[in-house]
DNA sequence: TAGTGGTCTAGACCACCGG
DNA sequence: CGGTGGTCTAGACCACTAT
C-alpha cells in the first residue's frame, strides 16, 4: 500500500517549480505530459493541471496543445500592480485625504484624447482637473476628459463636491483598462499645483478605461514628487 | 435563466460579469452560492467555481468560506506588466539590440543596497554598470548589485561580452522579485550615457530578485527620455 | 490524424470562519 | 457548530495543433 502523501495542488506546483530552479528542467526542455506527471506524483490529472495553470500565469511554462508543456527559452518578469482609489491610497499611508476641483468644462476634445478614445473626429467631453491632496499637502494632480455619450449622466455631477476619481469607479465599471506609466518634467502649472520646482521629475500614470468597446474616460495622473509605484508581489 | 446549450466556464464568467456591470449585483451585494448559481445556470458548481476563480483573479468578486461571494465596495484596479528580457524589447520594437559594459568592480555594499537586500552589515558585492543600445543610440542604463553568495559563479563571468541582464535570468532563476517605479532628474552621468539633457525627466525601474530567501541581485535601470512602460492588458 | 492540454461533470471531503 | 468556498478524484469528451 502506498502511503497517501497530502497532494494538494500548491505542492505539485513547487515541486515541479523545485525542478526548474534547480534545472532538472532547464530552458527550451519539455516536460513529461500530465498524465505521466500525474502518475510520478501519485495525484489526479486535474491536479497537476491546476497547478500547471498556475506556473503558467506566472511565465513559469508554456503549455500547448499536442505541443506538450515547455520551460520557456526567455523568461519573462511578469508583475502585477494593484492600483486602489486614491483616497484609499492615502489612507492607507496614514494620512488624511484632501481633494480640491481645479476645473471643470465641456471642451472638444483635442487630438491626443481622440486617439486614446479611438475617435476618427472630435466630440465634446467633459474635462475634470482635481488635486489630491494627503495631509494637506499636494499629492496626486489627474487631468481628466469623461465621454458623455457612454457617461450621460456625468453632467450633472458636482465634481466639486464629488471626487471623480471615485464616482467613475462607483457608478461606472469599465470592462477594459489600458494604462502607461512615465516620467515627466514640471511645466509651471504642475509645479504650481503640486507644490514642486520647475522642472522637478515627475511620474505619471495614463489610464483610459472602456466599456462594451466605448470608451469612459481616459485620465492622466502626475504624482508629487518622490511618489513611488510598487509591486504587490 | 434558461439553461443554456454550451456551458463553458468563459460563458459563465461573463453572465455573472455582465450582471455586475448592469448593476444586478451592486458594490456589497452578496452573490447566490456556487451550487445556487450552477443550478440557476444549469452547469455543475465546479464550472461556477472556476468563473469565480476568474473572476476573484481580477479583483471583482471577494470570494470567503462561510462569508460567500461579495462584490468588493471599493474596485482596485489590477494589471499585470510583462517585462521581458532587454534584448527582447528592443528587438520587439524593430530595432537592432547593442551592449556596452561601463564598469564592474567588487565593492562593499552601501546603505540603500543593504537595505534593499535586507542585510544588517556591508558585505563585498559585484557592482555591474552597463548600457542598452537600439538600433546604436543609448536605449536603458542598468546599475546592477550582484550577491556573490548566492552566486558565486559570477566573478568568472566577463560581463563586457555577456549581458547581464540577460545571464542572470538565464542561469539564475528567482523565486520572488520586488519592483518599483519611479522618476528621476538626469544627473551629468544619466545624461551623458543616455544622451539625455540635464535636468530631463527620466523613468526608473527598480528590481530585487530572491531564491530561497537570499538575496540574488538588486538593479537600477534608467530609460533614455521618451520611454513608456504599457499594461499587457 | 493522432496526441496533448483544456474543460465539464458528479460526488466527496476538507478548511475556514461567521453566527 | 454549520454553512460556504476550496480542492481532489475519476472519467469522459472536446479543441487545438504538431507531425
Amino acid at each position: 500500500m502506498i502511503p497517501k502523501p497530502t497532494n494538494s495542488w500548491i505542492e505539485i506546483r513547487d515541486a515541479i517549480h523545485a525542478n526548474i530552479l534547480n534545472k532538472t528542467y532547464a530552458a527550451g526542455d519539455k516536460l513529461p505530459r500530465d498524465q505521466d506527471l500525474a502518475q510520478m506524483l501519485g495525484c489526479a490529472r486535474s491536479t497537476v493541471q491546476r497547478a500547471m495553470q498556475d506556473l503558467s500565469d506566472r511565465g513559469l511554462v508554456e503549455r500547448r496543445r499536442k505541443g506538450g508543456t515547455r520551460i520557456p527559452q526567455d523568461p519573462v518578469t511578469r508583475a502585477t500592480l494593484e492600483i486602489p482609489i486614491i483616497r484609499k491610497e492615502v489612507e492607507q499611508k496614514g494620512a488624511v485625504h484632501g481633494y480640491q476641483l481645479i476645473n471643470a468644462e465641456m471642451l472638444e476634445t483635442p487630438r491626443n484624447i481622440m486617439a486614446g478614445f479611438g475617435l476618427p473626429a472630435p466630440i465634446t467631453a467633459l474635462r475634470v482637473q482635481a488635486l489630491h491632496l494627503a495631509d494637506q499637502q499636494p499629492y496626486l494632480l489627474e487631468d481628466r476628459w469623461i465621454n458623455i455619450q457612454t457617461v450621460p449622466g456625468v453632467t450633472q455631477i458636482d465634481f466639486a463636491r464629488e471626487n471623480a476619481n471615485e464616482w467613475l469607479l462607483r457608478h461606472k465599471p469599465y470592462d477594459k483598462c489600458d494604462m502607461r506609466f512615465y516620467a515627466i518634467k514640471a511645466g509651471k502649472a504642475e509645479a504650481d499645483l503640486l507644490a514642486a520646482n520647475l522642472g522637478d521629475a515627475l511620474f505619471v500614470i495614463d489610464r483610459t478605461t472602456w466599456i462594451n468597446q466605448n470608451p469612459i474616460t481616459t485620465v492622466k495622473t502626475i504624482a508629487a514628487p518622490g511618489y513611488q509605484l510598487k509591486t504587490g508581489s
